[in-house]
DNA sequence: GCCTGATTTCTACCA
DNA sequence: ACTGGTAGAAATCAGGCG
């Protein structure tokens, strides 16, 4: 029989040296099933020397053949790598566990130049062969067996063929599962061994609330009834935010602690720890937010109310906020638990939120970098390009380059133009369309069509970069050029569907999902050559690209100039003229010709404000709003008075053009700083530790406020966000830096957020008008009738 | 020992 | 663990001064 299945999560066992591969899907039925492949033979690769015969090299591993009593075949077979023709020996083996030790021996063999490959894993191995991808549809013939290990599901099967993909869009009815859950100490980060889950809130996309809550510090039945409803729910995906750093972790050690089991998978295996620090619930797919979280730059402090807010799910100002500092005084009072439980079942809400507006681009993602939906959340960028790559690599019979250190060298990248500082009317922006990508494509710009100095010129020709002088085979299309030229297709093609459709519609949220995916993917395709952990590293590609980029931008000037348009600015692929339709369509369609590159005519500017500062401006568009670039207003570690004074000021400028009531503001707003009347948390700076604690060589405000709250017993480490305040006293600043969860109001030194904040971010505008630092302070002196007649 | 300017360290941004 | 280019604050260093 056939079975057509949605792929959901895959997983392999080992026994007696015998692999599974363990499919779990969702049939057309909408039967959960898991499929049982026992028909795919692992295998790696042995490159060899080129002078070498490979049947030679061949039967010297077979001369030893006792050593590998579950290797199966040896095959000489015809690859590529980097793009030259290779010999190379595919060593299948039985057990796939086995590969890392045999792999390790017959690297050492004569005549071979190293192993290929044997560091994929056996199940990726099986998506990669066969063509399988996640979050979608798929055809096998099965025949149907005992579910004889008990695992949850409708029927089980054991697969006769290796799965085909079939053309389907839409997902199956999925069943969802969120949670969130509230743990406390009496002091610092709470502790599993020690201190219990007070409070577990679950919701499901059937529309079911519930909450699990402690009775005074016994969270056994916590557990256990959390356990129970999630296998009686049966979801397919579980969301949370912080799930894989915070919740797992902590009910993994929970409830061992007090002897539960937490089966909340298909298959009574705990969740255990997997690739990319990801924590894999067998049968089922494990979603963490937070991993997708710096898909949005704008929000800078990444909590889950942050998202929740700046999605739209739910605003933060109609919810009362707890922080973990109170969570027990909140807890021990019986007025105040409520508004715990409140909160913790908002947070639920919120995190199915992020799930529903989410969801659809990570289940894109994972279809198109071929990584299972679990995993691609968790995997960096530079991991999501090289999946993508590794799929069309073994499609091409490009074999995958092994991971190696090397050293790092840096090289020169973009241009960035001087600013004429000022504000300019009529400002066009006009941008090149994916620069990088599209100048890897016309000069076929790729790991595997790179000439190195030693080798000859290939009778196609080479394509050489400015500056640097590195050479491209012009001929055949190489593996960027196939690839980038694909992704920038399937962009094409879905844009003008998007326009025709209802952005409400279930197909254009598909849609948009899958083209934010590849744009993903398409842009960060430069940045991986260039990367040093990259399988398919050659700096000399990313060395070519910026400098065919510099080159392009350059000559763009000069005919802007020669046209008579004036350059005000401009950045990597980017230069701000003076709007002149006629003169930028000429620019446009010359520069289309000469390079082969297409230029939009992104936006205009009514009025634009630059600083002295390259990749600081503010521009005003015709339908009133600012964009605001690199200033303070967009950066994170700034406090918020300081960001909302330098917005306020910039909009005056930009619409009113009245600096002198921008000046009268400022001093309006320091006053009212120095009254109290600003909330405490606009006082706040947020700042990232960026490496363990103990690695600074400076001591530095956040450093010092996050040594703090670890003597107070709270576990930090790398890439979390410290929030302090600035408090009265002598000494340096890192001296009266205090996290803002210990401090309050009384002891902020309000004179240090009127000089080093508010000030200096409003002068960095208003000095342009020739407005000194001083000049923004209130005036001691009392206000004149005069003046207080104008305000 | 104190002041000042130069240099280093650090973070977050832009494209 | 995608790249390089950039600004700006604060800490720290180095040298001059008396």
């Amino acid at each position: 029989m056939k079975k057509t299945f949605w792929l959901l999560d895959v997983n392999h066992e080992v026994k007696d040296h015998r692999p599974e591969v363990w499919i779990w899907g969702i049939d057309e039925e909408g039967k959960r099933i898991l499929i049982i492949d026992r028909n795919f033979l692992a295998y790696f690769y042995l490159l060899i020397k080129e002078k070498e015969n490979p049947q030679a090299v061949m039967e010297r591993i077979q001369t030893r053949k006792e050593d590998f009593p579950f290797l199966v075949k040896l095959k000489t077979v015809e690859k590529r790598f980097f793009g030259r023709p290779v010999k190379a020996i595919k060593v299948s083996c039985q057990d796939p566990d086995l590969i890392g030790r045999y792999s390790n021996v017959l690297r050492k063999v004569e005549g071979v130049e190293k192993c290929l490959e044997d560091d994929i894993r056996y199940s990726m191995r099986y998506l990669i062969d066969n063509d399988v991808t996640p979050c979608d549809w798929h055809e096998v013939k099965v025949e149907e067996t005992e579910n004889e290990l008990g695992v949850q599901v409708d029927g089980v099967y054991l697969a006769k063929s290796f799965p085909q993909g079939v053309r389907r869009t839409e997902a199956p009815q999925l069943r969802i599962l969120g949670f969130s859950m509230i743990c406390f100490s009496p002091k610092g980060t709470p502790k599993p061994e020690k201190n219990p889950v007070a409070i577990i809130s679950v919701a499901t996309n059937a529309g079911d609330e519930v909450q699990f809550v402690a009775e005074d510090s016994d969270d056994k039945p916590v557990l256990e009834s959390f356990i129970k409803y999630v296998r009686r729910f049966d979801p397919d995906i579980l969301v949370g935010y912080g799930t894989n750093r915070q919740d797992w972790p902590y009910l993994l050690v929970r409830s061992r602690k007090l002897g539960v089991d937490l089966y909340v998978d298909r298959a009574k295996t705990e969740p255990h720890r997997s690739v990319f620090g990801h924590v894999s619930v067998m049968g089922r797919v494990n979603i963490d937010f937070f991993d997708f979280a710096e898909d949005f730059p704008e929000v800078k402090v990444k909590t889950l109310e942050n998202v929740a807010d700046f999605l739209g799910v739910m605003k933060l100002e109609k919810r009362k906020i707890i922080e973990d500092v109170d969570f027990l005084t909140y807890w021990q009072s019986p007025e105040k638990r409520p508004l715990l439980l409140k909160f913790s079942k908002e947070n639920t809400q919120c995190v199915m939120g992020i799930a529903d507006a989410m969801l659809d681009f990570a289940m894109q993602l994972s279809n198109l970098v071929g990584l299972p939906l679990d995993y691609v959340g968790t995997a960096a960028v530079g991991f999501r390009v090289e999946w993508f790559l590794i799929r069309r690599a073994y499609k091409i019979g490009e074999l995958i380059p092994e991971r190696v250190e090397r050293p790092y060298f840096p090289y020169v990248g973009a241009i960035v133009l001087e600013p004429k500082p000022g504000v300019h009317e009529d400002i066009a922006v006009l941008d090149f369309k994916a620069m990088y990508p599209n100048i890897m494509i016309t000069q076929n710009v790729s790991p595997d069509t790179y000439v190195s100095p030693t080798e000859p010129e290939p009778p196609g020709g080479v394509n050489v970069a400015p500056e640097v002088n590195h050479r491209f085979r012009a001929e055949p299309p190489g593996f960027y050029k196939k690839v980038l030229s694909h992704l920038i297709d399937v962009r094409d093609e879905i844009t003008p569907k998007l326009e025709k459709l209802s952005p409400k519609s279930a197909e254009y949220r598909v849609l948009d999902a899958r083209q934010k995916a590849v744009k993903v993917i398409t842009n960060a395709s430069y940045g991986y050559t260039g990367w040093i952990g990259a399988r398919w590293y050659i700096k000399p590609v990313a060395e070519a690209t910026t400098a065919w980029g510099r080159q392009t931008i350059l000559n763009t000037i000069e005919l802007s100039k020669k046209s008579g348009l004036e350059v005000v600015y401009g950045d990597t692929d980017s230069i701000f003229v003076k709007d002149d339709p006629e003169k930028i369509k000429k620019i446009s369609e010359e520069v289309g010709r000469k390079f082969g590159l297409e230029i939009k005519h992104d936006k205009i500017y009514v009025r634009v404000l630059f600083t002295e500062a390259k990749k600081r401006y503010c521009g005003l568009l015709p339908d009133g709003r600012l964009d605001i670039v690199g200033l303070e207003v967009v950066r994170g570690d700034w406090a918020e008075v300081a960001k909302k004074v330098q917005e306020r000021v910039l909009e005056i400028i930009l619409k009113e053009q009245k600096p002198e009531k921008a000046v009268k503001f400022v001093r309006q707003y320091i006053s009212d700083l120095r009254q109290k009347t600003v909330p405490y948390r606009n006082l706040i700076i947020w700042k990232t530790l960026t490496k363990p604690i103990e690695k600074y060589a400076v001591r530095a405000p956040h450093v010092e406020a996050a040594r703090t709250l670890m003597k107070e017993g709270w576990d930090l480490s790398m890439g979390d966000k410290i929030g302090y305040v600035i408090v009265a006293g002598p000494g340096r600043l890192y001296e009266k830096a205090k996290p803002y969860v210990l401090a309050s109001y009384d002891e902020v030194d309000l004179e240090y957020y009127v000089s080093n904040q508010v000030v200096p971010a409003a002068a960095r505008i208003l000095a342009m008008f020739g407005v000194t630092k001083e000049g923004l302070l209130p005036s001691k002196t009392p206000k004149t009738l005069l003046e207080f007649m104008e305000d």
